[in-house]
RNA sequence: GGGGCCGUGGGGUAGCUUGGCCCAUCCUCCCGGCUUGGGGUGCCGGAGACCCGGGUUCAAAUCCCGGCGGCCCCA
């Protein structure tokens, strides 16, 4: 296995400097909180995209676009909603020389652009369950640090589905939906997670619940890549989203959202590296399988037009390929590959080509083997399964270990001081104790861990107030 | 809101305290050539910077004032 000594010690300098040099994003653009996707990140990006409109599409959303600017009446509908974001919108207030009559937000999520529309587009119940989603950039005006992919002022691949339901009962199937959804996609990335039901206090402004997915980061810190949000008919009453029953009576749709971003890829790169740079897994790798020809001077054999028929082979049979015929020395492209990520690298040399063989190597372990020609397909395909799975192992058992069941303030102290990562501990329910218990451990609590069955709990005491606990809280210092 | 630190080639830096030895150091990256090639090849040549404006001075990367930008700590 690679080292992981940076990676563990120093994640945030080991973070940022991959960012740049594994040529993601370039944060050198002159907004704070605004970066430049580079080729190489979009392309990774892209694919990871590309498995969510799949998703979309077999379970039947739409997608759409929507305009990126919301006029003030329209925001300030819904009164939570407004309460939680108007302290970070981006506002228009000119247009040239001249105040605008109206002003206009940059949207920091869609909800208020969408709902007045939905008003008009929703008429019966023929029209339920309506189902659509945008990928789009919305804007935040971080004033706390940011950081490449994390915490951004423009986040640039936002993705939310907006759903609307005859009742709060299609609206839950469709949270269901949504977390299988996430599993799905969680699967492609090699990622597992966990998923929790926030605390009221901490619920998206203007939701009857929210869920939010999370995975740990190699400091042990938490980085929330997915929510969920039950809406009840809150936005339904403020934007008057009625439709009409089989009976002919008006009611108020029940609707859901689904968010996710380019969290997700910072996730990957946090949770799959190591100490030599990215790795990525290969369904969403853009380089699933690098060659390298290692030229030997006065040689009888062409290693390039080897490599290109291997490379040629591969690609018929569905992989990504490239061949690296740059004029700079082979171990340099190794170390080049290895920090881009690149899941298998296959050498070929003079010696190769004369015993018809070609020579693999995994990004994960690192580990060379010799391969006959003929079984190239097969074995590049179980290589590369091979790795999909070693990655998943690796980061289900890095996610368990910082993972630690508690039932006292002092043991859960205890732990955010060395290894950190996620405390579950006895919760009496009451919101002045669980704010009191994030005070003390210097933490946030998560939620509740979802489903909320899993989380019922007998005879055992509140860790902070001593009264009979209800349930099982997560708490863990986030990102 | 209060306090502190810092802006030098694309990236990372030395020089600043005590002005001149600086048309600015070193590493990396980049360009050209030869060499090399199974884990960062070696050599030769080349390109590239003092955040902006003002002031002090014979002389400013260095000192002073203002601006802009970044970082950190506290509330």
């Amino acid at each position: 296995m690679v080292e992981r000594k940076r990676w563990s010690e120093e994640f945030s300098e080991w973070y940022n400097e991959l960012i740049e040099t594994a040529e993601i994003q370039d944060k050198r653009y002159p907004v704070k909180g605004m970066n430049i996707w580079l080729p190489y990140g979009l392309r990774i990006m892209r694919n990871i995209e590309r498995f969510i409109h799949e998703e979309m599409e077999r379970t039947g959303h739409k997608e759409v676009l929507f305009p990126a600017l919301i006029p003030e009446t329209e925001f300030q509908k819904e009164a939570e909603h407004i309460a939680g974001f108007e302290g970070e919108v981006f506002w228009v207030t000119h247009a040239g020389h001249d105040p605008l009559d109206v002003r206009l937000i940059m949207r920091p999520t869609s909800e208020t652009a969408m709902y007045s529309m939905f008003s008009l587009w929703i008429r019966s119940h023929a029209d339920l369950p309506f189902k659509i989603y945008q990928i789009v950039n919305v804007y935040r005006y971080e004033t706390k640090h940011t950081r490449p992919l994390i915490r951004v002022r423009e986040i640039s691949r936002f993705f939310e589905a907006h759903t609307a339901h005859d009742s709060f009962e299609d609206a839950e199937r469709q949270i269901r939906e949504d977390l299988e959804i996430f599993g799905r996609l969680m699967e492609k990335l090699a990622m597992p997670y966990i998923v929790s039901k926030r605390p009221d206090w901490d619920k998206f402004p203007g939701a009857f619940y929210s869920l939010g997915a999370e995975v740990v980061m190699p400091d042990g810190r938490t980085l929330q890549i997915g929510t969920m949000h039950n809406y009840k008919q809150n936005f339904a009453r403020a934007y008057n989203i009625e439709y009409e029953t089989e009976t002919g009576e008006h009611e108020y749709v029940h609707q859901t959202t689904y968010g996710m971003s380019e969290r997700l890829l910072a996730a990957v790169m946090a949770v799959h590296g190591d100490d030599r740079g990215l790795v990525l897994p290969p369904a969403i790798a853009p380089i699933q399988v690098v060659i390298v020809p290692i030229p030997k001077k006065d040689s009888v054999y062409d290693v390039y037009e080897y490599a290109r028929s291997i490379a040629e082979e591969l690609k018929n049979s569905g992989f990504r390929v490239h061949v690296d015929e740059r004029d700079i020395r082979p171990g340099r492209k190794f170390y080049d590959w290895e920090l881009k990520g690149v899941p298998l690298r296959i050498e070929v040399g003079p010696r190769d080509i004369k015993n018809g063989k070609a020579v693999l190597a995994r990004r994960d372990t690192l580990e060379k083997f010799v391969i006959d020609r003929e079984e190239l397909v097969s074995r590049v395909r179980e290589t590369l399964d091979a790795i999909h799975e070693n990655l998943y192992a690796r980061a289900k058992e890095f996610l368990e270990n910082h993972i630690k069941r508690v039932d006292t303030i002092k043991e859960a102290k205890k732990v955010f001081e060395d290894r950190r990562g996620v405390v579950e501990i006895p919760w009496c329910g009451e919101e002045s104790c669980g704010l009191e218990m994030e005070e003390i451990l210097d933490a946030k609590m998560l939620g509740i861990p979802y489903p909320e069955e899993e989380a019922k709990i007998e005879g055992k005491k509140c860790a902070h107030c001593g009264r009979e606990a209800r349930v099982i809280v997560r708490f863990a210092r986030t990102y």
